[in-house]
DNA sequence: ATTAGTATTATAGTATGATTTATCGCCGCT
DNA sequence: AGCGGCGATAAATCATACTATAATACTAAT
Protein backbone atom coordinates (compact mmCIF):
# COMPACT_ATOMS: atom_id res chain seq x y z
CA UNK A 1 0.00 0.00 0.00
CA UNK A 2 1.27 2.98 -1.23
CA UNK A 3 0.84 5.83 1.06
CA UNK A 4 2.18 8.96 -0.37
CA UNK A 5 3.70 9.32 -3.51
CA UNK A 6 6.53 11.35 -4.94
CA UNK A 7 6.11 14.54 -4.90
CA UNK A 8 8.42 14.89 -7.73
CA UNK A 9 9.61 18.52 -6.69
CA UNK A 10 11.05 20.33 -9.63
CA UNK A 11 14.63 19.47 -8.39
CA UNK A 12 15.60 23.22 -9.38
CA UNK A 13 19.08 23.25 -10.66
CA UNK A 14 20.99 21.07 -8.45
CA UNK A 15 24.80 20.11 -9.00
CA UNK A 16 25.86 17.00 -11.05
CA UNK A 17 26.59 14.59 -8.23
CA UNK A 18 23.96 15.27 -6.39
CA UNK A 19 21.52 14.78 -9.14
CA UNK A 20 23.20 11.75 -9.37
CA UNK A 21 23.54 10.63 -5.92
CA UNK A 22 19.40 10.99 -5.56
CA UNK A 23 19.01 9.12 -8.75
CA UNK A 24 20.55 6.15 -7.74
CA UNK A 25 19.76 6.63 -4.22
CA UNK A 26 16.07 6.67 -5.10
CA UNK A 27 16.64 3.64 -7.36
CA UNK A 28 17.94 1.53 -4.25
CA UNK A 29 14.74 2.39 -2.65
CA UNK A 30 12.61 1.94 -5.43
CA UNK A 31 14.61 -2.07 -5.38
CA UNK A 32 15.69 -1.42 -8.60
CA UNK A 33 19.58 -1.54 -7.71
CA UNK A 34 18.52 -5.02 -5.38
CA UNK A 35 20.21 -4.72 -1.87
CA UNK A 36 22.72 -7.04 -1.73
CA UNK A 37 23.34 -6.55 -5.94
CA UNK A 38 26.37 -5.16 -7.67
CA UNK A 39 25.28 -1.95 -9.18
CA UNK A 40 26.82 -1.15 -12.89
CA UNK A 41 30.58 0.18 -13.62
CA UNK A 42 31.82 3.27 -13.55
CA UNK A 43 31.35 3.53 -16.96
CA UNK A 44 27.89 2.35 -17.49
CA UNK A 45 26.64 5.03 -14.58
CA UNK A 46 28.28 7.84 -16.63
CA UNK A 47 26.62 6.71 -19.61
CA UNK A 48 23.17 6.49 -17.85
CA UNK A 49 23.37 10.30 -15.72
CA UNK A 50 25.39 11.32 -18.32
CA UNK A 51 28.00 12.80 -16.19
CA UNK A 52 32.08 12.56 -16.03
CA UNK A 53 33.78 10.27 -13.87
CA UNK A 54 34.43 12.85 -11.42
CA UNK A 55 31.22 13.64 -10.91
CA UNK A 56 29.67 9.67 -10.16
CA UNK A 57 32.71 9.00 -7.98
CA UNK A 58 32.01 11.92 -5.54
CA UNK A 59 28.06 10.62 -5.64
CA UNK A 60 29.38 7.41 -4.62
CA UNK A 61 30.74 8.63 -2.07
CA UNK A 62 28.63 10.70 -1.03
CA UNK A 63 26.14 7.33 -0.80
CA UNK A 64 28.85 5.39 0.39
CA UNK A 65 29.30 8.21 3.72
CA UNK A 66 25.84 7.06 4.51
CA UNK A 67 25.99 4.22 4.26
CA UNK A 68 24.40 2.70 1.60
CA UNK A 69 26.95 1.36 -0.73
CA UNK A 70 30.86 -0.05 -0.40
CA UNK A 71 32.94 -0.15 -3.13
CA UNK A 72 35.65 -2.47 -3.60
CA UNK A 73 38.27 -2.98 -6.27
CA UNK A 74 37.74 -5.36 -8.72
CA UNK A 75 34.26 -6.50 -7.46
CA UNK A 76 32.44 -3.89 -7.82
CA UNK A 77 29.95 -1.38 -5.86
CA UNK A 78 28.14 -3.38 -3.08
CA UNK A 79 24.36 -2.06 -2.41
CA UNK A 80 24.25 -2.84 1.49
CA UNK A 81 22.12 -4.57 3.90
CA UNK A 82 19.41 -2.46 5.22
CA UNK A 83 20.71 -2.32 8.57
CA UNK A 84 24.49 -0.38 7.20
CA UNK A 85 22.23 2.39 6.24
CA UNK A 86 22.14 5.40 8.58
CA UNK A 87 18.38 6.03 8.88
CA UNK A 88 18.88 9.25 10.24
CA UNK A 89 20.06 10.69 7.15
CA UNK A 90 18.14 13.67 5.77
CA UNK A 91 18.46 12.45 2.47
CA UNK A 92 18.06 9.03 3.17
CA UNK A 93 14.67 9.53 4.57
CA UNK A 94 13.88 12.26 1.93
CA UNK A 95 14.63 9.51 -0.86
CA UNK A 96 12.06 7.13 1.34
CA UNK A 97 9.54 9.85 1.09
CA UNK A 98 9.63 10.41 -2.52
CA UNK A 99 9.18 6.69 -2.97
CA UNK A 100 6.47 6.34 -1.40
CA UNK A 101 5.96 5.52 2.45
CA UNK A 102 3.94 2.59 3.42
CA UNK A 103 2.02 2.14 6.57
CA UNK A 104 4.52 0.26 8.29
CA UNK A 105 7.47 2.60 7.82
CA UNK A 106 4.97 5.05 8.93
CA UNK A 107 4.63 2.93 12.34
CA UNK A 108 8.39 2.87 12.46
CA UNK A 109 8.81 6.76 12.41
CA UNK A 110 6.37 7.20 14.83
CA UNK A 111 7.86 4.13 17.34
CA UNK A 112 10.84 5.95 17.25
CA UNK A 113 9.59 9.81 17.90
CA UNK A 114 7.36 8.03 20.57
CA UNK A 115 11.15 6.56 22.30
CA UNK A 116 12.85 10.18 21.94
CA UNK A 117 10.76 13.37 22.15
CA UNK A 118 8.27 12.55 25.08
CA UNK A 119 12.16 12.13 27.20
CA UNK A 120 13.17 14.93 25.02
CA UNK A 121 10.58 17.16 26.28
CA UNK A 122 11.43 15.90 29.72
CA UNK A 123 15.14 16.66 29.80
CA UNK A 124 13.98 20.35 27.79
CA UNK A 125 11.79 21.10 30.61
CA UNK A 126 14.79 20.87 32.98
CA UNK A 127 17.78 22.16 30.96
CA UNK A 128 16.02 24.66 28.93
CA UNK A 129 16.77 28.66 29.01
CA UNK A 130 14.40 31.29 28.51
CA UNK A 131 16.14 31.99 25.26
CA UNK A 132 15.53 28.56 24.23
CA UNK A 133 11.58 28.56 25.35
CA UNK A 134 11.44 31.85 23.27
CA UNK A 135 12.09 29.55 20.57
CA UNK A 136 9.50 27.29 21.08
CA UNK A 137 7.02 29.97 21.72
CA UNK A 138 7.95 31.43 18.09
CA UNK A 139 7.34 28.06 16.51
CA UNK A 140 4.14 27.90 18.40
CA UNK A 141 3.00 31.33 17.29
CA UNK A 142 4.25 30.53 14.16
CA UNK A 143 1.52 27.69 13.94
CA UNK A 144 -1.26 29.77 15.74
CA UNK A 145 -1.14 31.90 12.47
CA UNK A 146 -0.93 29.20 9.46
CA UNK A 147 -4.57 28.21 9.80
CA UNK A 148 -4.63 28.11 6.10
CA UNK A 149 -1.76 26.90 4.48
CA UNK A 150 -1.15 23.15 5.36
CA UNK A 151 3.36 23.64 4.47
CA UNK A 152 3.40 26.77 6.08
CA UNK A 153 1.76 25.11 9.33
CA UNK A 154 4.01 21.74 8.63
CA UNK A 155 7.29 24.04 8.56
CA UNK A 156 6.10 25.89 12.01
CA UNK A 157 5.69 22.77 13.16
CA UNK A 158 8.84 21.39 12.74
CA UNK A 159 10.31 24.59 13.87
CA UNK A 160 8.83 23.89 17.18
CA UNK A 161 9.71 20.88 17.64
CA UNK A 162 13.24 21.35 16.91
CA UNK A 163 13.58 24.11 19.41
CA UNK A 164 12.79 21.65 22.04
CA UNK A 165 15.21 19.11 20.66
CA UNK A 166 17.55 21.99 20.73
CA UNK A 167 16.97 22.74 24.50
CA UNK A 168 17.36 18.91 25.51
CA UNK A 169 20.80 20.20 25.13
CA UNK A 170 21.79 16.49 24.45
CA UNK A 171 23.54 16.55 20.29
CA UNK A 172 22.38 13.30 19.50
CA UNK A 173 18.96 14.21 19.57
CA UNK A 174 19.04 17.72 18.11
CA UNK A 175 20.61 15.91 14.73
CA UNK A 176 17.14 13.68 14.33
CA UNK A 177 15.09 16.92 13.25
CA UNK A 178 15.22 15.14 10.01
CA UNK A 179 13.12 12.17 11.17
CA UNK A 180 10.70 14.44 12.87
CA UNK A 181 10.50 16.34 9.63
CA UNK A 182 9.46 13.33 7.33
CA UNK A 183 6.38 12.04 9.71
CA UNK A 184 5.13 15.41 9.75
CA UNK A 185 5.31 16.18 5.90
CA UNK A 186 4.26 12.20 5.62
CA UNK A 187 1.74 12.27 8.14
CA UNK A 188 0.82 15.87 6.89
CA UNK A 189 0.13 14.84 3.37
CA UNK A 190 -2.44 11.88 4.34
CA UNK A 191 -4.41 13.82 7.28
CA UNK A 192 -3.89 17.82 7.09
CA UNK A 193 -4.31 19.66 10.36
CA UNK A 194 -5.87 22.33 9.02
CA UNK A 195 -8.54 20.49 7.25
CA UNK A 196 -11.36 21.34 9.80
CA UNK A 197 -11.25 24.43 12.35
CA UNK A 198 -12.21 21.66 15.64
CA UNK A 199 -8.91 19.49 14.35
CA UNK A 200 -6.58 22.71 14.36
CA UNK A 201 -7.45 23.57 17.67
CA UNK A 202 -7.73 20.21 19.02
CA UNK A 203 -3.70 19.95 17.27
CA UNK A 204 -2.93 23.54 18.77
CA UNK A 205 -4.16 22.38 22.39
CA UNK A 206 -1.95 19.81 22.86
CA UNK A 207 1.34 21.64 21.53
CA UNK A 208 0.45 24.50 23.51
CA UNK A 209 0.08 21.39 26.26
CA UNK A 210 3.95 20.80 25.55
CA UNK A 211 4.85 24.31 25.47
CA UNK A 212 3.20 25.47 28.80
CA UNK A 213 4.88 22.25 30.98
CA UNK A 214 8.21 23.00 29.52
CA UNK A 215 7.75 26.67 30.42
CA UNK A 216 6.79 25.76 34.24
CA UNK A 217 9.90 23.33 34.03
CA UNK A 218 7.71 20.20 34.74
CA UNK A 219 9.04 17.29 33.10
CA UNK A 220 6.52 14.91 33.94
CA UNK A 221 3.80 16.58 32.67
CA UNK A 222 5.36 17.50 29.62
CA UNK A 223 6.84 14.12 28.98
CA UNK A 224 3.10 12.85 29.20
CA UNK A 225 1.92 15.77 26.99
CA UNK A 226 4.27 15.31 24.17
CA UNK A 227 3.12 11.33 24.60
CA UNK A 228 -0.31 12.50 23.99
CA UNK A 229 0.46 14.29 20.98
CA UNK A 230 2.50 11.76 18.78
CA UNK A 231 -0.21 9.08 20.10
CA UNK A 232 -3.18 11.09 18.71
CA UNK A 233 -1.22 11.87 15.53
CA UNK A 234 -0.45 8.47 14.76
CA UNK A 235 -3.83 7.68 15.50
CA UNK A 236 -5.09 10.51 12.72
CA UNK A 237 -2.81 8.05 10.43
CA UNK A 238 -4.71 4.78 11.55
CA UNK A 239 -0.67 3.95 12.64
CA UNK A 240 -2.30 2.60 15.76
CA UNK A 241 -2.97 -1.20 16.13
CA UNK A 242 -6.16 -2.45 17.58
CA UNK A 243 -4.06 -4.30 19.91
CA UNK A 244 -1.32 -1.92 22.17
CA UNK A 245 1.68 -4.37 22.25
CA UNK A 246 2.80 -2.15 24.57
CA UNK A 247 0.43 -0.32 27.05
CA UNK A 248 2.45 1.57 28.83
CA UNK A 249 6.19 1.00 30.15
CA UNK A 250 7.84 2.53 32.91
CA UNK A 251 11.17 4.12 32.25
CA UNK A 252 13.63 5.26 34.49
CA UNK A 253 15.75 8.04 33.42
CA UNK A 254 18.75 10.41 34.55
CA UNK A 255 20.30 13.66 33.92
CA UNK A 256 23.88 14.09 32.43
CA UNK A 257 26.71 15.43 34.17
CA UNK A 258 25.93 19.38 33.87
CA UNK B 1 51.77 21.98 9.62
CA UNK B 2 50.96 18.56 9.58
CA UNK B 3 47.69 17.94 11.04
CA UNK B 4 47.44 14.42 10.56
CA UNK B 5 49.23 12.73 13.09
CA UNK B 6 49.40 9.10 12.16
CA UNK B 7 48.68 8.24 15.75
CA UNK B 8 46.52 5.25 16.90
CA UNK B 9 45.66 2.25 15.56
CA UNK B 10 47.58 0.58 12.84
CA UNK B 11 45.06 2.03 10.46
CA UNK B 12 45.61 -1.11 8.09
CA UNK B 13 46.24 0.12 4.61
CA UNK B 14 43.16 2.26 4.14
CA UNK B 15 42.40 4.50 1.50
CA UNK B 16 43.55 7.97 0.66
CA UNK B 17 39.73 9.71 0.67
CA UNK B 18 39.41 7.62 4.15
CA UNK B 19 42.99 9.20 5.76
CA UNK B 20 42.10 12.40 4.29
CA UNK B 21 38.37 12.53 5.79
CA UNK B 22 39.51 10.99 8.86
CA UNK B 23 42.16 13.45 9.27
CA UNK B 24 40.28 16.53 8.16
CA UNK B 25 36.77 14.77 10.68
CA UNK B 26 39.11 14.68 13.80
CA UNK B 27 40.26 17.96 13.16
CA UNK B 28 37.25 19.67 13.46
CA UNK B 29 35.94 17.59 16.26
CA UNK B 30 39.56 18.75 18.27
CA UNK B 31 38.28 22.24 17.29
CA UNK B 32 41.13 23.51 15.28
CA UNK B 33 39.08 23.20 12.16
CA UNK B 34 36.81 25.27 14.32
CA UNK B 35 32.89 25.37 13.83
CA UNK B 36 31.45 27.92 11.45
CA UNK B 37 35.04 28.64 9.95
CA UNK B 38 36.02 28.67 6.40
CA UNK B 39 38.55 25.93 6.21
CA UNK B 40 41.79 25.92 3.84
CA UNK B 41 41.67 25.65 -0.08
CA UNK B 42 41.98 22.78 -2.17
CA UNK B 43 44.93 23.47 -3.46
CA UNK B 44 46.22 24.16 0.30
CA UNK B 45 44.43 21.16 2.08
CA UNK B 46 45.97 18.95 -1.02
CA UNK B 47 49.49 20.22 0.06
CA UNK B 48 48.42 19.63 3.83
CA UNK B 49 47.72 15.87 3.64
CA UNK B 50 49.34 15.29 0.14
CA UNK B 51 46.99 13.74 -2.15
CA UNK B 52 45.09 14.70 -5.30
CA UNK B 53 42.06 16.86 -5.83
CA UNK B 54 40.05 13.69 -6.63
CA UNK B 55 40.69 12.36 -3.42
CA UNK B 56 40.17 15.26 -1.46
CA UNK B 57 37.20 16.14 -3.23
CA UNK B 58 35.92 12.65 -2.25
CA UNK B 59 37.23 13.04 1.26
CA UNK B 60 35.05 16.06 1.75
CA UNK B 61 31.86 15.15 -0.12
CA UNK B 62 32.37 12.10 2.25
CA UNK B 63 32.68 14.47 5.03
CA UNK B 64 29.37 17.21 3.91
CA UNK B 65 27.02 13.63 3.22
CA UNK B 66 27.41 13.14 7.12
CA UNK B 67 26.70 16.86 7.35
CA UNK B 68 30.23 18.40 8.89
CA UNK B 69 31.09 20.28 5.97
CA UNK B 70 29.21 22.57 3.31
CA UNK B 71 30.84 23.78 0.51
CA UNK B 72 29.90 27.01 -1.78
CA UNK B 73 30.97 28.49 -4.55
CA UNK B 74 33.66 31.29 -4.38
CA UNK B 75 33.33 31.41 -0.58
CA UNK B 76 34.54 28.15 0.61
CA UNK B 77 34.05 25.02 2.36
CA UNK B 78 32.26 25.82 6.10
CA UNK B 79 32.53 23.68 9.04
CA UNK B 80 28.64 23.04 9.83
CA UNK B 81 27.20 23.56 13.23
CA UNK B 82 26.84 21.11 15.39
CA UNK B 83 23.25 20.31 14.94
CA UNK B 84 23.52 19.38 11.56
CA UNK B 85 25.82 16.54 12.22
CA UNK B 86 24.13 13.32 11.84
CA UNK B 87 25.51 11.88 15.64
CA UNK B 88 24.50 8.48 14.90
CA UNK B 89 26.88 7.95 12.41
CA UNK B 90 29.87 5.74 12.81
CA UNK B 91 32.54 7.09 11.92
CA UNK B 92 31.72 10.83 13.17
CA UNK B 93 31.06 8.68 16.89
CA UNK B 94 34.42 7.31 16.36
CA UNK B 95 35.82 10.44 15.64
CA UNK B 96 34.54 11.82 18.77
CA UNK B 97 36.11 8.79 20.54
CA UNK B 98 39.78 9.47 19.27
CA UNK B 99 39.79 12.51 20.41
CA UNK B 100 38.44 11.82 23.38
CA UNK B 101 35.71 12.27 25.33
CA UNK B 102 34.44 14.12 28.44
CA UNK B 103 31.96 13.58 30.87
CA UNK B 104 28.76 15.92 29.61
CA UNK B 105 29.16 13.28 26.17
CA UNK B 106 29.54 9.90 28.15
CA UNK B 107 26.08 11.15 29.84
CA UNK B 108 24.83 12.06 26.54
CA UNK B 109 25.56 8.56 25.22
CA UNK B 110 23.88 6.90 28.39
CA UNK B 111 20.62 9.49 27.91
CA UNK B 112 20.30 8.04 24.03
CA UNK B 113 20.41 4.40 25.02
CA UNK B 114 18.20 4.88 28.09
CA UNK B 115 15.24 6.48 25.82
CA UNK B 116 15.65 3.75 23.26
CA UNK B 117 17.19 0.65 24.71
CA UNK B 118 14.42 -0.53 27.36
CA UNK B 119 11.54 0.64 24.37
CA UNK B 120 13.97 -1.43 21.93
CA UNK B 121 13.88 -4.55 24.28
CA UNK B 122 9.90 -3.95 24.85
CA UNK B 123 8.98 -4.31 21.34
CA UNK B 124 11.47 -7.05 20.79
CA UNK B 125 10.02 -9.24 23.33
CA UNK B 126 6.91 -9.19 21.46
CA UNK B 127 8.27 -9.33 18.07
CA UNK B 128 11.30 -11.71 18.44
CA UNK B 129 11.28 -14.64 15.97
CA UNK B 130 13.38 -17.90 17.24
CA UNK B 131 16.27 -17.35 15.22
CA UNK B 132 16.84 -13.54 16.76
CA UNK B 133 16.34 -15.08 19.96
CA UNK B 134 18.63 -17.62 18.72
CA UNK B 135 21.39 -14.53 18.09
CA UNK B 136 20.91 -13.17 20.83
CA UNK B 137 21.40 -16.53 23.16
CA UNK B 138 24.78 -16.89 20.99
CA UNK B 139 25.57 -13.37 22.10
CA UNK B 140 24.94 -13.84 25.58
CA UNK B 141 27.10 -17.14 25.74
CA UNK B 142 29.97 -15.28 23.99
CA UNK B 143 29.58 -13.01 26.84
CA UNK B 144 30.02 -15.67 29.52
CA UNK B 145 33.01 -16.90 28.08
CA UNK B 146 35.16 -13.51 27.59
CA UNK B 147 35.71 -13.24 31.26
CA UNK B 148 38.86 -12.46 30.53
CA UNK B 149 39.78 -10.38 27.38
CA UNK B 150 37.93 -6.97 27.66
CA UNK B 151 38.36 -6.37 24.05
CA UNK B 152 36.06 -9.58 23.77
CA UNK B 153 33.26 -8.98 26.27
CA UNK B 154 33.10 -6.22 24.74
CA UNK B 155 32.72 -7.38 21.27
CA UNK B 156 30.13 -10.03 22.48
CA UNK B 157 28.69 -7.82 24.47
CA UNK B 158 27.79 -5.44 21.45
CA UNK B 159 26.89 -8.33 19.83
CA UNK B 160 23.95 -9.13 22.16
CA UNK B 161 22.35 -5.56 22.02
CA UNK B 162 22.70 -5.64 18.54
CA UNK B 163 20.64 -9.10 18.28
CA UNK B 164 18.36 -7.15 20.66
CA UNK B 165 18.03 -4.34 18.13
CA UNK B 166 17.58 -6.28 15.19
CA UNK B 167 14.55 -8.45 16.65
CA UNK B 168 12.96 -5.04 17.51
CA UNK B 169 12.13 -4.77 13.54
CA UNK B 170 12.23 -0.80 13.47
CA UNK B 171 14.93 0.03 11.15
CA UNK B 172 16.08 3.06 12.81
CA UNK B 173 16.71 1.28 15.92
CA UNK B 174 18.56 -1.03 13.52
CA UNK B 175 20.84 1.40 12.86
CA UNK B 176 22.34 2.93 16.22
CA UNK B 177 24.71 0.11 17.03
CA UNK B 178 26.89 2.15 16.47
CA UNK B 179 26.26 4.54 19.58
CA UNK B 180 25.87 1.33 21.20
CA UNK B 181 29.27 0.05 20.67
CA UNK B 182 30.77 3.75 21.20
CA UNK B 183 29.16 4.13 25.02
CA UNK B 184 30.20 0.23 25.28
CA UNK B 185 33.88 0.87 24.21
CA UNK B 186 33.97 3.93 26.39
CA UNK B 187 32.55 2.93 29.49
CA UNK B 188 34.63 -0.04 29.48
CA UNK B 189 37.85 1.17 29.12
CA UNK B 190 36.95 3.34 32.18
CA UNK B 191 35.77 0.56 34.00
CA UNK B 192 36.22 -2.63 33.05
CA UNK B 193 33.68 -5.62 33.09
CA UNK B 194 36.16 -7.80 33.44
CA UNK B 195 37.71 -6.24 36.36
CA UNK B 196 36.63 -8.64 39.59
CA UNK B 197 34.71 -11.99 39.83
CA UNK B 198 31.80 -10.19 41.26
CA UNK B 199 31.65 -7.27 38.87
CA UNK B 200 31.47 -9.96 36.11
CA UNK B 201 28.80 -12.51 38.07
CA UNK B 202 26.67 -8.86 38.25
CA UNK B 203 26.65 -7.96 34.69
CA UNK B 204 26.01 -10.90 33.68
CA UNK B 205 22.93 -11.61 35.22
CA UNK B 206 21.65 -8.05 34.22
CA UNK B 207 22.32 -9.51 30.88
CA UNK B 208 20.64 -12.60 31.46
CA UNK B 209 17.31 -11.17 32.67
CA UNK B 210 16.93 -8.92 29.44
CA UNK B 211 17.23 -12.52 27.55
CA UNK B 212 14.67 -14.26 29.81
CA UNK B 213 12.21 -11.37 29.36
CA UNK B 214 12.36 -11.29 25.61
CA UNK B 215 12.46 -15.10 25.66
CA UNK B 216 9.20 -15.06 27.94
CA UNK B 217 7.58 -12.06 25.34
CA UNK B 218 7.50 -10.04 28.36
CA UNK B 219 7.65 -6.72 26.95
CA UNK B 220 7.22 -4.75 30.36
CA UNK B 221 9.88 -6.83 32.02
CA UNK B 222 12.55 -6.74 29.07
CA UNK B 223 11.93 -2.96 29.25
CA UNK B 224 12.86 -2.53 33.14
CA UNK B 225 15.57 -5.35 33.00
CA UNK B 226 17.25 -3.31 30.34
CA UNK B 227 16.65 -0.02 31.86
CA UNK B 228 18.53 -1.05 35.24
CA UNK B 229 21.44 -2.35 33.20
CA UNK B 230 21.90 0.52 31.44
CA UNK B 231 21.57 2.72 34.89
CA UNK B 232 23.97 0.60 36.38
CA UNK B 233 26.26 0.95 34.07
CA UNK B 234 26.28 4.44 34.00
CA UNK B 235 26.81 4.62 37.57
CA UNK B 236 30.08 2.33 37.25
CA UNK B 237 31.47 5.18 34.81
CA UNK B 238 29.47 7.65 37.72
CA UNK B 239 28.17 9.41 35.07
CA UNK B 240 24.64 9.49 36.94
CA UNK B 241 24.29 12.68 39.18
CA UNK B 242 23.26 13.03 43.10
CA UNK B 243 20.07 14.53 41.70
CA UNK B 244 18.46 13.01 39.25
CA UNK B 245 16.78 15.28 36.92
CA UNK B 246 14.04 12.86 35.87
CA UNK B 247 13.26 10.47 38.49
CA UNK B 248 10.79 8.23 36.81
CA UNK B 249 8.84 9.07 33.68
CA UNK B 250 5.54 7.27 32.67
CA UNK B 251 5.69 5.99 28.87
CA UNK B 252 3.23 4.83 26.84
CA UNK B 253 3.86 3.58 23.72
CA UNK B 254 2.07 1.59 20.57
CA UNK B 255 2.88 -1.13 17.92
CA UNK B 256 3.74 -1.11 14.20
CA UNK B 257 1.32 -1.65 11.96
CA UNK B 258 2.59 -5.37 10.81
C1' DA C 1 25.12 60.44 -3.09
C1' DT C 2 22.57 56.49 -4.12
C1' DT C 3 21.47 52.96 -6.91
C1' DA C 4 21.72 49.70 -10.57
C1' DG C 5 24.11 47.35 -13.61
C1' DT C 6 28.49 45.26 -15.25
C1' DA C 7 33.26 43.44 -15.12
C1' DT C 8 36.53 41.08 -12.39
C1' DT C 9 38.17 37.21 -10.04
C1' DA C 10 38.56 33.68 -6.68
C1' DT C 11 36.85 29.24 -5.75
C1' DA C 12 34.36 25.14 -6.14
C1' DG C 13 32.55 22.10 -9.79
C1' DT C 14 33.22 19.20 -13.96
C1' DA C 15 35.60 16.78 -17.56
C1' DT C 16 39.15 13.71 -19.52
C1' DG C 17 42.97 10.63 -19.97
C1' DA C 18 46.81 8.38 -18.02
C1' DT C 19 48.58 5.56 -14.36
C1' DT C 20 48.55 2.68 -10.29
C1' DT C 21 46.84 -0.75 -7.29
C1' DA C 22 44.13 -4.42 -5.53
C1' DT C 23 41.56 -8.45 -6.27
C1' DC C 24 39.44 -12.28 -8.68
C1' DG C 25 39.67 -16.25 -11.58
C1' DC C 26 42.35 -19.18 -14.19
C1' DC C 27 46.08 -22.18 -15.18
C1' DG C 28 49.70 -25.10 -14.16
C1' DC C 29 52.37 -27.22 -10.80
C1' DT C 30 53.01 -30.09 -6.79
C1' DA D 1 42.74 -31.91 -4.23
C1' DG D 2 45.39 -28.06 -2.75
C1' DC D 3 48.70 -24.47 -3.42
C1' DG D 4 51.00 -20.59 -5.82
C1' DG D 5 51.99 -17.65 -9.62
C1' DC D 6 50.04 -14.90 -13.64
C1' DG D 7 47.15 -12.05 -16.13
C1' DA D 8 42.79 -9.61 -16.76
C1' DT D 9 39.71 -6.25 -14.82
C1' DA D 10 37.75 -2.61 -12.46
C1' DA D 11 38.23 0.56 -9.01
C1' DA D 12 41.54 4.05 -6.93
C1' DT D 13 44.50 7.73 -7.71
C1' DC D 14 46.84 11.29 -10.12
C1' DA D 15 47.44 15.31 -13.17
C1' DT D 16 45.62 18.89 -15.88
C1' DA D 17 42.46 21.66 -18.22
C1' DC D 18 38.20 23.87 -18.47
C1' DT D 19 33.44 25.66 -16.68
C1' DA D 20 30.07 27.69 -13.60
C1' DT D 21 29.03 30.46 -9.84
C1' DA D 22 28.83 34.17 -6.73
C1' DA D 23 31.17 37.72 -3.89
C1' DT D 24 33.51 41.90 -4.72
C1' DA D 25 34.71 45.97 -6.89
C1' DC D 26 34.03 49.15 -10.23
C1' DT D 27 31.42 52.06 -13.37
C1' DA D 28 27.65 54.75 -14.98
C1' DA D 29 23.13 56.55 -14.76
C1' DT D 30 19.72 58.87 -11.92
Amino acid sequence: MVLMHGTHRPSRARSAHDLVAHGIGQNIMEGRFPIGSILPGDAELMELFGVSRTALREALKTLAAKGLIESKTKVGTKVMDRNNWNMFDADILDWHLQVGVDARFLGWLFEIRQMLEPLACATAAVRRTPEQLDAMHRGLRAMYECETSRQGFTKADLIFHQAILEASGNPFLQSIGSVIGAALATSFTISSPVSSDERFKEVMQQHQAVFDAIEQRDPSAASDAMSDLILQAAERVRIKHAESALASVQIHTFSGVD
